[in-house]
DNA sequence: GAGGTGACGACCC
DNA sequence: TGGGTCGCCACCT
């Protein structure tokens, strides 16, 4: 929000996003008013990893509820963390994902 | 300085 | 209804 940068953006964004739930590229896309930019999303939360105040990245999945990153995280961590959050996982993909999912443009706005 | 890539999503055919 | 292509913007080579 402080930083014009649509990529800080979707940092705060993912910032928000309560624990226990997940949400999307697209959602936060939409939210941020450039949901064409989904790939921007993806990138922002690929560098999200790396950057501080930690970011809860691994509660950020593709639009099919897919853990698009977990490669990214390392293993199975991201699927861990959700887990651990009391996420369920099956496949690499997050079960009851439409009852899981948050969504900025309704629960944040 | 320019070109290509990338945790995806939506639109078109 | 399904497959293919375009778009979007920042970062890397």
């Amino acid at each position: 929000m402080q930083d014009p940068n649509f990529f800080t953006s979707v940092l705060e964004v993912t910032r928000l996003i309560p624990a226990g739930r997940v949400s999307t590229f697209g959602a936060i896309g939409a939210y941020l008013g450039a949901k064409r930019s989904s790939r921007m999303v993806g990138y922002a939360l690929k560098a999200a990893i790396h950057v501080t105040p930690p970011v809860p990245a691994h509660r950020v999945v593709n639009r099919q509820g897919l853990l698009s990153g977990k490669h990214h995280f390392g293993g199975d961590v991201m699927q861990n963390l959700l887990e651990k959050e009391g996420v369920e996982i099956e496949n690499n993909q997050v079960k009851n994902f439409d009852q899981l999912f948050w969504d900025p443009t309704k629960e944040l706005l």
